[in-house]
DNA sequence: GGTCTGACAGCGT
DNA sequence: CACGCTGCCAGAC
């Protein structure tokens, strides 16, 4: 049974633009609970781990967490790896240092 | 069905 | 300025 706070964070994760970032907590916001940003990363998450691992995420990411960072500017966590998340990152025209999204 | 955990954020010390 | 504690929501065990 997806709730529909799930639903609502996996569609506007999905609907973040190749090159654009959202805070955990931009996403909560979006999905209606502003103070549910720790629920997002716990869904985002559990929603990897059902899925097949090590894809080439331009061919498969129908929801792209990897752009999904932290209020702080620090790129997070990721199911697959914080050092495979910032690679990914990269490759969509960020740059990363330390760790963090240089704005 | 109750309890614990987590890819976090904010405030206090 | 750096570290630690608490709060909050949805999922997994």
């Amino acid at each position: 049974m997806i709730k529909i706070f799930t639903k609502k964070v996996l569609e506007v994760v999905g609907k973040i633009p190749r090159g654009k970032l959202m805070t955990y907590q931009e996403v909560a916001i979006k999905a209606g609970s502003p103070k549910a940003y720790r629920a997002v990363g716990s869904i985002l998450n559990r929603n990897y781990h059902g899925r097949e691992k090590q894809l080439p995420f331009e061919e498969f990411e129908p929801v792209p967490c990897h752009r999904v960072i932290r209020s702080n500017g620090i790129v997070g966590g990721y199911a697959l790896g914080q050092k495979e998340k910032e690679k990914i990152l990269a490759l969509e025209g960020h740059t990363i240092i330390n760790h963090k999204i240089r704005l």
